[in-house]
DNA sequence: AATTTTTAATGATCTATATCATCACTCCAA
DNA sequence: TTGGAGTGATGATATAGATCATTAAAAATT
């Protein structure tokens, strides 16, 4: 991890709705006291029980959230992508993180003191509603998870996954990611073991192709169906 | 349902935090237009999927919010009881409900139009604070209840149920509920009969009493233990 | 008081999925 | 070039927990 020189927040203003609320003055108020980092692939942005002072924002690459249980069982909960912000729940609470942020590939990411957002919700009141437009889209999300990871079983957990990963992730169907079968395992709540084999009888049935680390879905209204069957 | 005489504002403001911040004047505006209701055990507030209109404040009684699966298999992701709003992740966003909310008891509640809400947030910033400190805890909330949901078995899930509506629900120790073996099952992702067995056990280790609708945690560092032992 | 409905309790059985063990393959470092 | 170290793939086995079936008890309704 080092300090990088970087482009100006106005291009994240551009891409992000989030910050589309944001005027010239206020965006100069984050770009004064952002830190630029970088992360190699693996490298841990922050871990679960941590004090959070920042809001990380992801510039570049991918990142996955994850939680994680006694032993070493982690579930994952989401992603984080260019450009957009994390949302750590602890930041309002009780200044801690309550899930681990891990670079998936070469991430760049802007970290900006937590008050200096929590003024900005304060002082301006389209920005509060983006912000809160965001978490509760955060928590529809969450209540999806829950709801498929309690209901269904493996196949309709991994269909889940699969749908998930191309229509929220990636953005396109082919998709070629450095997920592990482990990841795809830690993101619908069973063994890796068991996500092998539910992707072999995917393939082995015509609706997916995987090869190498590229995940096709052939066959998506069997897989929504699988889905809806649990 | 019925629409029943009541008590002010105030009163409301005096017992909930999440009102403190607003002032006479802005009672006043919820005041003029909220509706309240009276709801019987086991009825249903709002239903999971019914297009969202109003933020909901429970006054006196108790509900549980669910998310209801396929088939119909539920899961309880958490209780309202007086002075607490239900927040609603969808008022946000897609203005529908992503869970459904049942009165356990005898329960009175106030509605008041989400748009005087989000307007308050968007003109009262310490309002707003409350209101993202709210929907943050109610964030870690579900973060804690999938890491027990997925990374524990029977015993350590039920246990995490007993303690949370111990400690969160009822803040009481011998706790008297009208909550079914279901109601302890749908909390902690199992069936009804695993619930009754658990229960047993947990009875017959002298860990817990339960008699009728009373439960009694005995031995609290032991039921801790299970939790963390999953 | 009688009857129907809901809830609790318990045993028997079944099955989905975890666990364990092994092997092959790739990639990187020594 | 040779060993790890990580990942993927598969079979064999074990088991936690669901499902099914039944009875008992309590609550609600007639």
């Amino acid at each position: 991890m080092s300090k990088i020189h970087d482009i100006k927040c106005l291009h994240c203003k551009q891409s992000s709705e989030i910050f589309a609320s944001l005027d010239s003055d206020e965006l100069e108020r984050i770009e004064v006291c952002r830190v630029n980092m970088h992360y190699n692939a693996g490298e841990i942005i922050f871990k679960q029980g941590s004090p959070c002072y920042d809001f990380v924002c992801i510039t570049t690459g991918l990142v996955k959230l994850f939680i994680e249980g006694d032993d070493d069982r982690r579930l994952i909960i989401g992603f984080a992508k260019p450009v957009d912000y994390i949302f750590v729940p602890g930041a309002y609470v009780d200044k801690r993180h309550h899930f681990t942020a891990v670079a998936l590939e070469e991430t760049t990411a802007c970290l900006v003191e937590a008050d200096i957002i929590q003024n900005l919700v304060k002082t301006n009141s389209q920005f509060a509603n983006s912000f809160i437009r965001k978490i509760s889209a955060n928590s529809i999300g969450l209540y999806e998870q829950m709801s498929s990871l309690t209901h269904k079983q493996i196949p309709g957990r991994m269909s889940d996954t699969l749908i998930y990963l191309s229509t929220k992730v990636y953005n396109s169907n082919p998709f070629s990611s450095n997920l592990t079968r482990q990841d795809l395992a830690e993101l619908s709540g069973m063994t890796k073991e068991s996500a092998i084999r539910v992707l072999k009888t995917f393939k082995d049935d015509g609706i997916i192709s995987a090869n190498a680390n590229q995940i096709e879905i052939l066959n998506m209204p069997m897989l929504e169906a699988i889905s809806r069957n649990g």
